[in-house]
DNA sequence: CGTGTAGTTTCCACTTCGGTTAAATAACTG
DNA sequence: CAGTTATTTAACCGAAGTGGAAACTACACG
């Protein structure tokens, strides 16, 4: 085997439908929506300026890749999101972990005059 | 200021790029890679059964999703990853932490068969 | 200078994506 | 049953993605 680097190789299938799903701003919006509470196409749909068919087949494809469940409610398609498939991206990008923090490890010394975006370290002095 | 959105709206072009890139097993093997260290294209392309110009198709399209830098050392490019992006595509899906969290409370919920509203250790329910 | 090495760009073929409109399916309603 | 509501499927289109072959750039070496 050339792989050095195996133990995503069973989840890649998925996690490639998977990024390609989060790789578009209104299927994103979508999980963002979803995350408040489930709703239905209709519902989904509103907030855009896309016809129904495009809504649902974006809902399709966060569907494929296991990012969205879709429950039939009388003539209603009830959404809601799959956690699952969301934990396995946050599973995967958390490999890369050391290499972020690394860098921060580095940035800390001087951390005091970085724009305020993320300060959590404990001992903040004041350059 | 036009933005009244939430903290990763400024992100979400870069993320868009970002989801795109890692939509690829051949992107998400070269990031593998240089999760060890550094490589030039020649390193990073060995592995894989494609061309090098794919390769370096592949590598243009990871530094375009400022998941990669390049820097030129004579004929060489000397390819790295960049942590920041990872970072910021882990700080999107940590939004979702809460979801899966609950997912997971709700598992062991289910033991009991509660409605997701409040979990009890006893099997109280009100339905 | 020419030759080899490292890598990129251009052009081509083919597929997939994202969107449309129009028609089809499915369930409830009178 | 016909009609309304909710949603999907079908047919189609242009744009973008993925790959190869070949040509090109850039640097080193002699």
């Amino acid at each position: 085997m050339t792989k050095t680097l195996d133990h995503d190789r069973l989840n890649d299938d998925r996690l490639d439908e998977t990024f390609a799903a989060l790789a578009n701003p209104t299927r994103r919006a979508i999980l963002a929506r979803l995350a408040q509470g489930e709703a239905n196409v209709n519902e989904l749909a509103a907030p855009f300026d896309l016809t129904l068919p495009a809504i649902s087949k974006h809902i399709k494809v966060l569907e494929q890749a296991r990012l969205v469940r879709r429950t039939a409610h009388a003539q209603y398609r009830r959404c809601s999101l799959d956690a699952a498939q969301l934990e396995a991206v946050a599973s995967w990008v958390d490999q890369y972990r050391p290499v972020w923090e690394a860098r921060l490890d580095r940035l800390d010394d001087y951390v005091g005059q970085l724009p305020p975006k993320r300060q959590q370290k404990k001992g903040t002095r004041h350059g």
